[in-house]
DNA sequence: AGCACGCCGACT
DNA sequence: GTCGGCGTGCTC
């Protein structure tokens, strides 16, 4: 019997509700009644009861009562803010779908600013007025000398008695004369407007085609995907920057996306947009305040910031008329989001301007694989620039034989990069040794007992930190104190670093070169802006003469004067073993370009050199003869061998529980319920990589499925199907970035 | 996400 | 005898 007598609800009187979407881990829309007087359109922003509290959701939609569970009523619409367009909705919609993430979490991602939905608060401006002054004193005078000649200069009154060095009771005083006046306005002020006729670059005829094809995607105002797949120096920003400014001469009210990986957002980036348009952009990034948020988040709002630059999260801000997006170094890592939400920014920009109908483009020297597959196939249009205009050349690129040029005992770098080094010292020129491994030593082994010591319930060696004396796991964060006794033997002294780490070959370099300003450049050396501003400023100011670095140093620097790059391990990447995944070898090929573009960007010739113990095989041989396609189509083949992406379609399932038998015995059941389908592997349960993260044990399975499976519809019905303890916790992801 | 309701340890 | 720990479950 139901818990409510039938009558009340099926004789009850017709009544409007909406459907409201709440910003929380909700699958779907919940209903509330409307009072008969509110006026509510779908896609606004009310606020509702919810259990004991208030919260804001969006009006999914409407529909005509009655009900057969009692509602409670609509508490308020936020006519302050603005309407949730219909595309983004349907972005939350799809999204959700695709990421298997519930709608309200999705929602949840588009609501970054809580104040941001309220009227905008406002200060008091004063300025002066034509009218004269019956009385005139020293700091009267001092006043009227600055004070603002209108409004919209915008200057309050603590402001301008600060400025004058008076108390304010003098600027009150004005005010009450009548020579000031005084004017509201929010203090959330808009961006500078951006101008798209200011002269753009000259560029040269390969990079204005490129333009040319971009403009005309853009003119276009259909959903138009585009690999802008340019080298190294050849200009890319200069081109979609050419898109931007006919964005906005197409459509005044255009909005325009450009995502960066998070680190990239720096003051240089900024003042190239500065420069070009006539106008700071408005910037997104993780770390803004939440003032700056608020600010951002309404103007985009109100489609007042034309130009936004952001990390990946700026794809869900209130956009109105989203005409562009570019996605600037498509292939970067970081635009896989891997906690909470589990979503890949690159692959969600495609779908965000295919539900706006609006252009996109991925630009990288070095697109990923999924990327180029698309543009072979026909999906994306292919823009290429082959040519670097500042640039004499492309760097040579050497091999050193680490075979036949091996390396003295207990040292890295063979005799062949030694004299490199050597006679770029000697010309006064900058060197690079990229080494991809952070630390002094991946590995720390027990000379006595030959114990390798791991992280706590992890197969994941810690590495040795000699700066800090530090054993750390790069996986799980796990560090301690390098201890005197090995832990499991208990001899003395015993423990020994095994392998390169970027702070042993400062060692190495420096006893080979005395006197040679050596820095090393990774994420333990430039922990905060102001350090890697600091290392950068050193290379630029040739206060550096040998860089050695990590990853971090394959970005985006420009350094005129450095003319040798070094891959200290070129094989690392590519052999397999410990750290190594489907994506290494794509990644590896990404870096070593990329790092190798590092050398002779400016007038000076440059060269790379690789060392490797297997110079032979396609993708060093690749990488030699700078043949980028030819690697990406080995690659494809492998992949294509397996069934991978992009010809296939790959997720992970996590299990997380408390103790490992309950996480085996969650991760068996799940495997046991999987519904069947055609075309779908399912791999595992197995360790996840970090097997014990945050005291939860956790177990990983991979699923394979053909292209024409729908993997997140089928996975979503799966978890629906289990029924687990509550305490376990199942996660999902598609297309991980990373499946080592 | 928050918030309430629940069942087991050290305290005025 | 209670205060409170955070595990579990629900919110239109």
């Amino acid at each position: 019997m139901s818990l409510f007598p039938e009558t009340e609800f099926q004789l009850g009187p017709e009544y409007q509700i909406a459907s409201v979407l709440l910003p929380m881990p909700l699958p779907e829309a919940f209903d509330y009644r409307l009072h008969e007087d509110m006026k509510v359109e779908v896609g606004a922003f009310v606020t509702v009861p919810l259990g004991a509290r208030s919260v804001t959701g969006v009006v999914w939609g409407l529909k005509q009562g009655p009900s057969k569970r009692p509602l409670k009523y609509v508490e308020e619409v936020l006519e302050a803010a603005p309407l949730m367009p219909q595309v983004t909705r349907d972005f939350v919609e799809r999204s959700s779908k695709y990421t298997c993430t519930p709608m309200g979490n999705m929602l949840a991602m588009c609501l970054r600013s809580r104040d941001a939905l309220l009227p905008s608060p406002t200060e008091t401006y004063v300025y002066r007025t034509k009218s004269e002054l019956p009385r005139i004193t020293p700091a009267r005078q001092k006043v009227l000398d600055i004070a603002p000649q209108s409004a919209d200069q915008g200057m309050t009154a603590a402001e301008l008695a600060r400025q004058a060095d008076v108390s304010t009771g003098v600027v009150k005083g004005l005010v009450d004369s009548g020579a000031l006046a005084q004017h509201e306005a929010p203090i959330d002020k808009p961006f500078g407007k951006p101008n798209s006729e200011l002269k753009g670059f000259d560029l040269t005829d390969e990079q204005q085609a490129g333009a040319d094809a971009l403009c005309e995607a853009v003119r276009s105002k259909e959903f138009k995907p585009i690999l802008l797949d340019g080298v190294t120096g050849s200009g890319k920003t200069e081109v979609y920057f050419e898109a931007i400014a006919e964005a906005l001469r197409t459509e005044p009210d255009a909005q325009i996306l450009v995502l960066l990986p998070e680190i990239a957002l720096t003051q240089a980036v900024r003042e190239r947009f500065e420069n070009r348009f006539g106008a700071a952009p408005a910037e997104w990034h993780s770390n803004a305040t939440q003032k700056e948020r608020r600010r951002v988040w309404r103007e985009v709002g109100a489609g007042r910031a034309q130009i936004v630059v952001g990390a990946r999260s700026a794809l869900f801000l209130p956009f109105q008329n989203l005409r562009l997006i570019i996605v600037d170094e498509e292939h970067d890592g970081s635009y896989k989001q891997d906690e909470g939400a589990v979503y890949q920014g690159r692959d969600l920009s495609v779908m965000r301007a295919h539900l706006g109908s609006a252009t996109v483009v991925l630009a990288s020297a070095t697109p990923s694989l999924e990327t180029l597959a698309n543009a072979y196939q026909g999906r994306y249009q292919h823009i290429k620039l082959l040519a670097r205009p500042g640039a004499a050349v492309l760097p040579e690129i050497l091999l050193a034989d680490m075979k036949e040029n091996p390396p003295a005992k207990d040292c890295w770098l063979s005799p062949l990069l030694v004299d490199a080094l050597e006679q770029n010292l000697d010309a006064g020129e900058q060197s690079l040794l990229y080494l991809n491994r952070r630390g002094y030593a991946p590995l720390v082994i027990c000379k006595g007992c030959g114990e390798r010591l791991k992280a706590p319930d992890t197969e994941s060696w810690l590495t040795e930190h000699r700066y800090t004396g530090m054993l750390v796991c790069h996986l799980t964060g796990f560090s301690m104190k390098k201890p005197v006794n090995c832990p499991h033997c208990g001899a003395a002294d015993s423990l020994m670093g095994v392998g390169p780490g970027v702070e042993r070959l400062a060692e190495e370099v420096r006893g080979l070169f005395q006197g040679a300003r050596v820095e090393v450049f990774s994420s333990d050396t430039a922990r905060n802006p102001e350090e890697l501003n600091g290392i950068i400023s050193r290379m630029e100011q040739g206060e550096v003469d040998i860089l050695i670095g990590t990853q971090i140093a394959a970005k985006g620097h420009n350094f005129p004067n450095l003319t040798l790059v070094g891959a200290v391990d070129a094989d690392s990447g590519l052999k397999g073993g410990q750290g190594s995944d489907l994506r290494a070898g794509e990644r590896t090929f990404q870096l070593l370009s990329q790092v190798s573009g590092r050398a002779g960007r400016a007038d000076k010739p440059g060269r790379a050199i690789i060392q490797t113990y297997a110079p032979d095989s396609p993708s060093i041989q690749a990488l030699l003869a700078n043949d980028r396609d030819w690697f990406m189509e080995l690659e494809m083949k492998s992949r294509e061998e397996l069934g991978f992406p992009p010809f296939g379609r790959l997720a992970a399932v996590v299990i997380s529980a408390e103790n490992s038998l309950a996480a085996d015995d969650a991760a068996a059941t799940f495997v046991r319920g999987a519904p069947n389908a055609d075309g779908v592997d399912i791999w595992g349960p197995a360790p996840a990589p970090i097997a014990v993260l945050r005291g939860r044990h956790r177990r990983r399975m991979l699923i394979r499925a053909n292209r024409n499976v729908d993997l997140s519809a089928y996975l979503s019905a799966w978890r629906e199907r289990i029924k687990l303890s509550s305490s376990v916790r199942v996660s999902l992801d598609i297309e991980p970035y990373s499946f080592m």
